[in-house]
DNA sequence: GTCTATATGTAGATAGAC
DNA sequence: GTCTATCTACATATAGAC
């Protein structure tokens, strides 16, 4: 720990995180990491033993990058309410590489939905954390299918996601997001 | 037209068109289009010059699947509620391979939206077709904002399809559809 | 139109010097 | 730990006989 292969394998584990958004994960290839840091593609092999592995470092860097964001939306309020208008707020700061991208999420899950399934179920890891996390919310809010509440509102953002960079619409994505807003504004038990 | 060339390039087209739902464009390659249509790969330059034109006719085959299949909702009823009643019965009979694969032109779209700008227009073309269908059914029911709704409804089925899909949870799927067939008929005017 | 053989590039992965 | 050189497999694509 804090050595320099630590430090060198955090940027490998970086540069394919970004590089798995923009283009995919099928569609990166090592060269392309290499060309991004700098280390050659022979290196990487010190420190993943397969390209899987270096997934596999993605997703948890994903995991921990979302727990750290979901807590500053726990932080944010007392409110349940409130901390449901904080992660759609997140939606709104990332507008642009939605549009473009999608969700990094979502497509990574649904790239993967068509391979090996253990590449399968290692990317719904960052799902998963999001997901407990809104069933929590709807839980404090009183919902008593608070995970069902948490599936569909997961559900309804994957779709402004596919939609808008299916149609690179950020009109119809910044409208989306406010709806959304609308509706956990309106949310009452029932 | 019905020479024995035809039918092989249709044979082609077929195949690909279920090897890039399953699998993904990227991860299909032409070796499996030829395993599966017995026709040795180097036939396929005789029919498209690139991967890529195989791609394109795959587009305009589902497009007029999509439009046929549309076509049987239009028939179905004068009602247009009715008719996005029908479209959505649809969804329930291809249950097992959306939790499989996903949405045939979500997943498509997803996937070619990191690409070239080529290709990506090229697959949104069946959404098109979607969206302008759903756009007329909720003209007809008096809706001024109908492409906005068309628009709110394709991100919800693409969204279920998504998320049913990482999860491979098919009973959040068929609560999700049933749902949405609740809201449909609970459409009105306001 | 159909087929085999092959060109050419690049992918992931390995070996071994330093 | 870091690097270069290289292996092997397989991708798209081409050439040319039949």
């Amino acid at each position: 720990m804090g050595t320099k292969g630590d430090n060198n394998r955090a940027r490998i584990v970086e540069a394919a995180d970004q590089l798995f958004y923009k283009r995919g994960y099928n569609q990166t290839s090592f060269s392309d990491i290499a060309d991004i840091t700098g280390i050659p593609r022979g290196n990487f092999y010190y420190y993943f033993k397969t390209k899987d592995e270096i997934l596999s470092a993605v997703v948890d860097a994903r995991v921990k990058q979302y727990q750290a964001a979901l807590n500053d939306c726990d932080k944010a309020s007392d409110d349940p309410r409130e901390r449901l208008l904080a992660f759609a707020d997140m939606l709104s700061s990332n507008e642009d590489t939605i549009v473009e991208s999608g969700c990094p999420i979502g497509t990574l899950c649904s790239e993967l939905a068509k391979g090996n399934g253990t590449l399968q179920s290692k990317s719904r890891e960052v799902f998963e954390v999001v997901r407990d996390w809104l069933a929590k919310q709807f839980a404090e809010l009183g919902f008593d299918d608070a995970d069902d509440r948490a599936m569909d509102m997961l559900a309804r953002m994957q779709g402004v996601s596919v939609i808008s960079s299916a149609f690179k619409d950020s009109a119809y994505l910044k409208r989306s997001i406010n709806d959304l807003k609308v509706w956990i504004n309106g949310l009452t038990l029932n």
